[in-house]
DNA sequence: TATGAATGAGCTTTCATTCAT
DNA sequence: AATGAATGAAAGCTCATTCAT
C-alpha cells in the first residue's frame, strides 16, 4: 500500500502515525536506524549529528550502524533514496480550472516523504549529489505539472511561453520553500492563495 | 538585460572589489579571517569548515582566529552581524507601475550583502538564532515593500487584503530562494518575470 | 619498629602487589588507565597531568581514555570513588589503654587506599567536591574513633568534652598530614609518639 | 612599618584592609599584578590560573605581566619570596607557662603572610622548590619555638627529648594545617585548646 | 614602560571507522 | 547479526610566551 501524502502541511505527528500502522511493531534494526537518522538529521543537520547518537536513539549498538551503512554518508543516501519518492506520473487535466489544478498540486506534492524528510531534502542538498538530484527532480516535476495545468487554461498565446514558464517555476519555488520559510521566519504562506494568484496572473 | 553592480546577482569578485574601496582599514587580520570564513562557509557550510582551514586560507596562525573570535560560532555571528545589512528605509511610491516597482525591488534587494553572505544567510539559518533573525527581518522587509508597491496599484478592494498579503509573501519567497534553487537544481528564475506576474495577478 | 603491610606507610610497590593479587579481572584496560592516572596524579598533580600522558603510561591510545572517562575529571572522580574507601565500622574498645588504641588507629587508618591515593586525596581536595567529601569523611571517622578511644580511658569529667574533642581533632590532623609534612618539609613525625602524647594529655 | 599578623585566624578581609592602608591608592603596577595573582592562586591554584586572568584582574595588559615576571612561575616565586616572611627571631621565655607560650605562638605564627598567601604556601608546595623551602623553614621555626617553650616548663628529663620533639612537631603540624583542614573538611580546631593539650601532655 | 596582536605547541574532547568476539 | 572496545586523526580551544610599536 502506498503512503499517501495528503498535503505538504500534514504534521510530523500525523505522518509517523500513518507510517507506523503499516510496519512491524518496532520496525527491524535497519529501519530503526533510518528512523533515528531521519529525526536527527532533520533536527540538527547531517554534519552535526554523530553516528553514535543515531545508534543511541535507534537503541542499537554503535557498531551495528556501520554494519548496515558502511559510511555515515550512506545513511543519508539511503534515507533520501528510500524515503523521498518523486512521483512522476501523468495526471488528468482539468481544462477549465487552472487555479483548482494548481491548488490540488499544492495540496498533494508529487513527493512521498515525511515532513522531516522534506526538511532533510532541502537542508542537505549540497551535502551530497544524490540529495541534490532528488531535489532537482522534484522541482522539475512540480514545474512540469504546473505548466501542464496552466497550459490548458490559457488561450495559447505565442510569446506566452516564457511567462508560463516563469509562473510554473515561481509556483514550484514557493511550494518547495514555504515550509522552510515558515520554520525559519515564522511567516506562513497559504498554498491555495498562491495557486489562485498564479492562475489569475496568466489571464 | 544587464545586471547592474547593485544587483543581488553581481559576482563575488565585483562585490569584494567594491567593498574594499570603502571599508575602514580596521586592521586587516580580522578582516582576512572573516573573508576566509565567508568564502568557506558559503562553499562547504559552517559545520563542515574547520577553523584551521579558515586560518590557513586567511594566512594567519590557527590561534589567532580564537584571539578575535573566542568561539567558532562567533565567526558566523560576526559575519552575519557585520556583513548582512537589511535596509529598512522608505522608498518612493510609483502609483502607476506595480510591476516596475517589484522589478526594482527584485533587482535591488533591501540587503547589503555579498552573494556569498546571502548564501550563508539562507544556508545557516538554523545553525544560529542570529542568522535566523536576520533572515526573518529580510523576509519581512521584502514583504513590506512588495505590499506597499502593490497597494498603490490596486483600486483598493475590500477582501483583497488577503490576496495582497499572499502576493507579497510569494514574491519574497521567490526572491529569497531563487538563487538557492538555481544553485541546487540548476533551474533559473527571472525575477523580472515574477514581478510582472505578481503585478498582473492582482488586477 | 617494623611497618606492617597494613600500615598506611607501606610502600607503593607493596600496595600494588597486594592489590593485583585479589582484584577481579574487570577488563584490565580501564584498570590500566586508572593505574596510570593514580601514579601521575600523585606525582605531578591532576592539573599538570595531560590525559595524553595517562594514555601513554597506560599503553592505550589517547581516545580510549575518553571512552571510559568522558571528561578528564571523571578519571579523578572514579579514582577517589573506587580506590579510597573510608572504613566506618565499629571497633572494640580497650578501656585501660587509650595510648594503645590511638597507636593502633595511627598504624591502621580507617582508609583503604594506596599511598599514592592518599597523596591524591590530600592534594586534590580542592580540585573537586567528591575528593573533598571523601577527605572530610575520613577526617570525621578518625576523630570519631579517637574520641571513642579517649572517652573510655577518661574518668568522665564534666567540662572535659571540649578538651576531648580538641584532642581527637588534633590527632586526626596530625595523622592526615604527617605524610604530607614529611614529603614537603622532610620532617618526620612518629604517629606512636603522638598517640602517647595525646593520651597522656587527658589525664 | 611591619605588617602585623595578630592571629592565623585573622580574616582575609581584615588582612587586605590593613594592607591597603599602608599602600598607595591602587598600588603600582607590579604590586597590582602580585595582588591579583595572590587572590587567584589562592582560589583556584597556580596551574589552573592563566596569566591572562591575572592581568585582567590586575587591570593591566597581558604583556605587562611578562615584563615584570618573565615566566609565569616567577610570579609564584616572587609572591612567596616577598609575601611570606618566616620570622626567625628570639623570643623571651616564660619558664612557668608552657601552655601560655604555645598559645601565644599559635596566635602569632612566626610568619608574616596573608591568609591567601598561607593557603598558597601549603597548596603549591610541590609546584616549586622555593615554596617548599619556605614552608620547610616555617615548619622548622614553629618546631624550634615550641620546643623552646616546652623545654623551660619541663623538669628536664633525659629520655624526654624524643617526647618533646614529637610534641613540638605535632604542635607545628596542627598549626600549619588547621586552616586547610577547616577549609576542606569544615572541622574547626581551636589552637588554644591544642596548646593547652600539648603542654599538659608533657607533665 | 606599556600594549595587545601574533605565535604555535599542546590541551581536552569528538568522532568516524575498524575489529575481535 | 550483534556488540562494544579499540583506534587515531582531527576538531575546537587554551595558553605561555614573544614581539613590534
Amino acid at each position: 500500500m502506498v503512503r499517501s501524502v495528503d498535503s505538504p502541511l500534514q504534521t510530523a505527528k500525523a505522518w509517523s502515525r500513518s507510517r507506523r500502522r503499516k510496519q512491524p511493531p518496532d520496525g527491524d534494526t535497519r529501519t530503526r536506524i533510518l528512523d533515528a537518522a531521519e529525526e536527527l538529521f532533520a533536527g540538527g543537520g547531517y554534519e552535526a549529528t554523530p553516528t553514535a547518537r543515531i545508534a543511541e536513539l535507534a537503541g542499537v549498538p554503535k557498531g551495528l550502524v556501520f554494519h548496515y551503512f558502511p559510511r555515515k554518508i550512506d545513511v543519508l543516501i539511503s534515507l533520501v533514496d528510500e524515503r523521498t519518492v518523486v512521483v512522476e506520473e501523468e495526471v488528468e487535466a482539468d481544462p477549465g480550472d487552472a487555479a483548482g489544478a494548481l491548488s490540488r498540486l499544492a495540496r498533494r506534492l508529487p513527493l512521498r516523504a515525511s515532513p522531516a524528510m522534506r526538511r532533510i531534502l532541502f537542508r542537505e542538498a549540497d551535502t551530497h549529489l544524490s540529495v541534490r538530484e532528488r531535489l532537482s527532480r522534484l522541482n522539475a516535476e512540480i514545474i512540469r505539472r504546473a505548466r501542464f495545468a496552466l497550459e490548458l487554461a490559457l488561450p495559447g498565446g505565442r510569446g506566452d511561453a516564457a511567462r508560463l514558464e516563469a509562473a510554473a517555476a515561481t509556483f514550484a519555488a514557493v511550494l518547495l520553500y514555504q515550509e522552510s520559510i515558515c520554520l525559519l521566519t515564522g511567516h506562513h504562506i497559504d498554498p491555495d492563495a498562491v495557486a489562485e494568484l498564479i492562475a489569475n496572473a496568466l489571464h
